[in-house]
DNA sequence: GGTTTTCCGTACAGTACTGTACGGAACATG
DNA sequence: CATGTTCCGTACAGTACTGTACGGAAAACC
């Protein structure tokens, strides 16, 4: 876990058993032990993300019927949660790594699947569903990157907070087909009384209230 | 512009006096004749990078009338031309640096509101028109994100091929605010035949050649 | 209670980098 | 031609890291 934070902060140069052994307080004599070198807390480390990122996916978002609604769960869940802040830009930036290449490439095509299956479940044929999973997953994706620029600019990609809240119902109505039902908030029912068309102009009309 | 091509493949880390030197075939004596220290190699390439990033945008597409082919050129032109691979997920997980903070802060807020005022022509409401800007920024950086994961896996972000053709319909189309005219290519006249959903439908009946 | 295993710390090469000092070549300029 | 400027190379500390050797404490085991 410290590997996945120093990660996060500096980049694969920051996994390094000197600063990983001051940060623990340890040393490096007793970090040897454990690993057999750099390398091996490396690829420790990836693995232990891997296994988070891929089981956190199915384990929360698999068991709701509805593919639009689970569709909308997941992308809800995958942009609100982020428990280790600047792990993914992190990660894509060394995506040519050689021990990072094959973790990257596997996480990345379990959740475009995923994905793929929830616009195929409402009715996209196999190509268009996989076009619009990998539309999708790039949108989470640098909405990751917007969130790690940190400052105060960008109130939209935070994980809460009123801009955020509805920069989200945006993201969401952007990337769910036309027409689909998707309730705002779980007790707040299925609001089916138009196209989603017709909710987004509904929305446009009633917000005048933001920056130039 | 090595500096820039070194950050790219390894980070800021990898913009190192010694690489670069032996990279551009001279001594790191000569180097710091010519710069002050690394940092200020460091500083010289992000101001490069800022200045190419800003221009390339107000000079390629400034002059497009119609703002919803402006949107859909830039677009295209933004994630079909990318001339140093892996720079700006390079330049994004170093986003806390402190030199390159203000840089990407200047950057991500200039192309934002440019988006911002194109959708703002496209009738949008303020607000609606800034959040719709983000959604759309992340979508182009995740797509430099998905690209740099370099394997075979993934032809729909590519610069060139069938797919990436597709896909980049795919994602112009998600984008845009639905009944927005855009002609497919500059020679082919404008479709506005009907809705921007009807088109979508239309597209994903006569596709039926995708994977699984 | 003695012995082995487990775990941690210090000490020592070895590597790759930064920054500076300095010497010298190529060239321009008076 | 003499002199100064521009530019490049080598040499030398100094730093931060990796990996290994080895010594020792603490706990487990018989």
């Amino acid at each position: 876990m410290a590997a996945l934070h120093a990660l996060a902060r500096g980049g694969l140069p920051a996994i390094s058993v000197e600063a990983l052994a001051r940060e623990l307080g340890a040393t490096r004599g007793s970090f040897y032990w454990h690993f057999a070198n750099r390398d091996a807390v490396v690829t420790a480390a990836l693995q232990l993300w891997q296994r988070e990122a891929t089981e956190s996916v199915i384990a929360g978002l698999g068991a709701e019927p509805d593919p639009g609604l689970r569709l909308r769960r997941l992308i809800e869940f995958a942009v609100t949660v982020d428990p280790i802040a600047g792990l993914e830009p992190a990660l894509t930036a060394h995506a040519r790594h050689p021990a990072v290449a094959p973790v990257l490439r596997d996480v990345t095509e379990a959740r475009i699947g995923f994905l793929t299956g929830c616009y195929r479940e409402l009715g996209s044929s196999p190509a268009e569903a996989r076009r619009r999973a990998v539309v999708a997953y790039a949108a989470y994706l640098g909405w990751l990157d917007l969130r790690a620029l940190g400052g105060d600019d960008l109130p939209e990609v935070a994980t809460q907070g009123q801009d955020a809240h509805a920069a989200l119902d945006e993201l969401v109505e952007t990337l769910l087909p036309p027409g689909t039902n998707h309730p705002t908030r779980p007790g707040e029912g299925d609001r089916s009384d138009g196209s989603g068309v017709a909710d987004r102009d509904r929305k446009a009309r009633t917000d005048r209230t933001g920056r130039s």
